[in-house]
DNA sequence: GTGGTCTAGACCACT
DNA sequence: GTGGTCTAGACCACC
């Protein structure tokens, strides 16, 4: 199920629905083959145009994410890459219950957001550092 | 220390900034009365237009996270509403843990990105069923 | 012989087929009178929707190249324009020649393509300049 | 220089420019670095939506042929992959000489477009065949 | 009815 | 003034 991206976050709105979509197929909420809403239909539900719609559908097919077939419709590529991932559904509840806890400390979602981000490019740092020493 | 932000990742540039700013703040790694990097320099170190950087520290005067002296430069406001926050403090650990152990099982960036980014969205969205049930 | 149209070729499936049909009837690979494959047989074969082709018999009858007789099949018009042109076949081994010349030189063929019709465009400006000149 | 592309050929406009550029480019008359014509001069130009060409340098742009550079403008990729091919510079005279000779043995652009499209399509079939033996 | 292209025009992000 | 996103709405291509 898709959620209707934040109009006033930055991010925006096609980058914001391209992602919800890969996610829902890493988690294996869309599987291959599986036919997505409409282009029209989906932008009605979400309130936002069509055009924000077929840019994403188009992208995401220039992926090889999903397959459109003209007069047909939108299906999740056979060969999707990552569809269904063992280690993100394994991975999914660990973060539910981190989430669960932060928000009960009392921090705000932006806070998180901040905090999070701060934290996945200090590792990626990290990383890279162990990687260049090797 | 502010990192460079990231000039393809749909988010604004200036968007990054501002929240790594705050983050550097609510982590007490900037602390009130503190003296931030002059525009120019920081422009210079990020390798970004001089005016992003100014349109991120006049936003954030007006937000009243830092004061902007005339002629002396750019300060972490005396009032600055989340300056050093305990429970962030508390819950940085806890996160990179999380994201090591990502990372560890073999998740990518973006992948990590989007499982939290959608946990969180889920999370909000439990919340208000909560509240609005009480 | 018809070949498979190209389906991510941006060039629109009955246009492709349309140009197929006139170049074989040009070559007099089809001749005048000689009965086309039947619609849905094609379709068939050419892995396209049936409604194609009958767009495509339709245009072609329109344009005079061809007659539809009801019930009987489709058949190449007795008063076709150009069939069995003595020019395009002459004209033929020369592409060819340069064609096989030009893969051996290492382009591709989408390289080919554009050059092509570059070129194409180019000569078509300049006999204008000369006709204009006149 | 670019020209107008042909708004009643069933190739999509984008398209048409798409492969006006690439050629430019393999050609050498665009070079590495050079700064393309700004979208809304260009669209001007050719009497076409300024989207319909920011569709056309994003697309070239993910395909790692030009740069686009926030506020400055877009710009060959340096590293752009068929720059200013010998081989194609090579081959130009070749196919401009037989597309002469076509035009005076009285064959028109459409009929060659077909012709030549026919024996591309042969050329590559005959070569697939070979491999395939081999 | 589905996707595909194109136009027109507004407003934002960035140099 | 450059590119970037989004909206609104028309018309075509294809199933």
């Amino acid at each position: 199920m898709i959620i209707k991206p934040n109009t006033s976050s930055g991010t925006p709105i096609y980058v914001q629905l391209k992602d919800q979509i890969k996610h829902a197929i890493e988690t294996g909420a869309l599987r291959p083959g599986e036919q997505l809403p409409g282009m029209r239909k989906l932008a009605e539900e979400l309130v936002i145009n069509p055009n924000t719609v077929a840019r994403v559908y188009r992208e995401l097919e220039q992926e090889g994410v999903i397959e459109l077939r003209q007069g047909s419709g939108a299906f999740v590529a056979e060969q999707a890459k990552g569809s269904a991932r063992a280690d993100i559904l394994r991975a999914r509840p660990l973060v539910k219950a981190l989430l669960v806890k932060l928000l009960h400390m009392g921090l705000g979602e932006e806070e998180i957001r901040r905090l999070f981000e701060a934290e996945l490019i200090a590792a990626r740092a990290e990383n890279n550092t162990q990687a260049s020493r090797k």
